[in-house]
RNA sequence: GGAGGGGUGCCCGAGUGGUUAAAGGGGGCGGACUGUAAAUCCGUUGGCUUAGCCUACGUUGGUUCGAAUCCAACCCCCUCCA
């Protein structure tokens, strides 16, 4: 491993964040020169939430910051509207300009959880970049900016040459992808004094783009640094749960539903996972990384809570962790199980069917898939196995908690209310 | 603008007049095994008031008793040519 002087990269590389540095040297230098340094990592406002797979770059900010440095996290206001077309086959659908401001809001609450945002030297800043994209002026950028692109060059990028290779149509619109988010780093050094970009390896083009771009323009020395492609041992890609993504937001996804993501987290996983997605300190780390077994468990607990204490807070993880214990370890009813709140008249009155009602408590899609499921042996109510699709719901299936219990498979289960 | 190829379910991909809600694979969900893990095996995977009905193979019309499959027009994509 390499050694570095400065805290920041010194604490990246021990855990795993590095897979690409531009200059490492010269970069080490400027980070340990204890000047706060700013940095930047854009994020699209593709969806309302950001997932556990931006969570990486996430944490990376938050490392800045313990480190004495400046993260700036960049808003793609404007870049959204184009649409990166790295790692895709097809372009993403346009969002209007209310979807992309209501996206940003809902990401904007997941960093103040993670950083300390305000105006001392090393607080973060938010800025979005369709503050200086949206008013560019077509000619006076492409005769300032976009003679320093070489297209033989852009045509080289992977991001570029696999739609190409793969006969997959790219639009002028997204070809411009790499060319704005280069303009961004340079607009961030004028403005912000921002000297280093990071990214995941896919956005590595991308970087270094714009650190040619700050150098032939303005003579700005500029760093660029990627992570890891994150994927779980078994090689499937990060971030995806039983609904679909991981969700950093708490009305996307409960905290109980995200403290169980990293729960399941697969053995081969928990020592690289607690590095990057846990502040707790190497050596703790390293005895939790030699745990055989069932032992293992306990590692992945260890990282369930800290990893959700810094995404909901300490009192979400200690109450995600008990409705758990409770649930698998006690086999009885959690605390934090999803609640559905239905009529008493409903519930008690032996009108709502099984099927229904699994629908209902999101357990199911649709009636269909409830009925397979119920067929399928799948389905329990109150801990006891429902294999009759036509049951209904009664007032003696109301425990004496006041609720009705159902469950779908192990791992999934909600409660049903009376209201 | 011309020539050729193509648009199928969440994704990839077979299918060229009925027995096709559409092979196969991936992914998802569930079961078994386990440690709430992985791997493996099994089931399932459009909707509904489920022995039936409805919706679906780029769009719109047409041929036919019957179309994802044939015809016409249109839209979109790829390749080559201009």
């Amino acid at each position: 491993m390499d050694t570095y002087r400065s805290d920041f990269l010194q604490a990246m590389a021990a855990r795993g964040f590095i897979q690409d540095l531009t200059h490492p040297g010269e970069l080490d230098a400027l980070m340990a020169t204890g000047t706060p340094v700013p940095a930047y990592i854009g994020f699209d406002a593709t969806a309302s939430s950001l997932h556990a797979g931006s969570l990486v770059q996430i944490m990376m900010l938050r490392w800045l910051q313990k480190t004495g440095h400046k993260p700036i996290v960049l808003m793609g206001g404007g870049t959204t509207k184009v649409g990166d077309p790295t790692g895709r086959d097809s372009a993403r659908k346009m969002l209007s300009d209310a979807d992309i401001q209501g996206n940003i809001d809902g990401i904007k609450q997941v960093f103040q959880k993670y950083l300390t945002f305000g105006d001392g030297p090393t607080d973060a800043v938010m800025v979005n970049n369709a503050d200086w994209l949206d008013g560019l002026n077509y000619l006076a950028f492409l005769r300032d900016y976009g003679r320093h692109f070489s297209v033989n060059r852009m045509l080289s990028f992977d991001s570029v040459k696999l739609r190409l290779e793969r006969e997959q149509p790219m639009s002028f619109l997204e070809f411009n992808y790499m060319i704005l988010q280069s303009y961004d780093f340079l607009e961030l050094n004028r403005r912000h004094g921002v000297r280093l970009q990071m990214g995941g390896s896919d956005q590595w083009g991308n970087i270094v783009n714009g650190v040619e771009l700050g150098r032939r323009v303005d003579e700005a020395e500029l760093f660029g640094l990627t992570t890891p492609l994150l994927t779980k041992a078994s090689g499937e890609k990060m971030g995806k749960t039983a609904d679909g993504a991981v969700w950093l937001n708490a009305d996307h996804l409960s905290p109980y539903a995200y403290w169980q993501f990293w729960r399941n987290t697969e053995d081969a996983d928990v020592g690289r996972f607690l590095k990057l997605f846990t502040e707790l300190p190497m050596e703790e780390i390293d005895r939790l990384s030699t745990l055989q077994g069932a032992e293992l468990n306990e590692a992945k607990k260890i990282l369930a809570h800290a990893a959700t204490a810094l995404c909901h807070g300490e009192d979400a993880a200690r109450d995600a962790a008990e409705t758990a214990r409770r649930t698998f370890e006690e086999g009885g009813i959690g605390e934090n199980l999803p609640r559905v709140q239905v009529a008493r008249a409903e519930l008690e009155g032996g009108t709502l069917g099984l099927l229904a009602a699994l629908v209902k408590a999101g357990l199911a899609a649709s009636n269909g898939e409830a009925r397979r499921q119920v067929q399928g042996g799948a389905v329990r109510l109150n801990d006891e196995k429902a294999t009759e699709p036509t049951r209904m719901i009664e007032a003696g299936d109301i425990t004496a908690d006041g609720v009705v219990k159902l469950s779908m498979g192990k791992k999934r289960h909600a409660l049903l209310v009376a209201e």
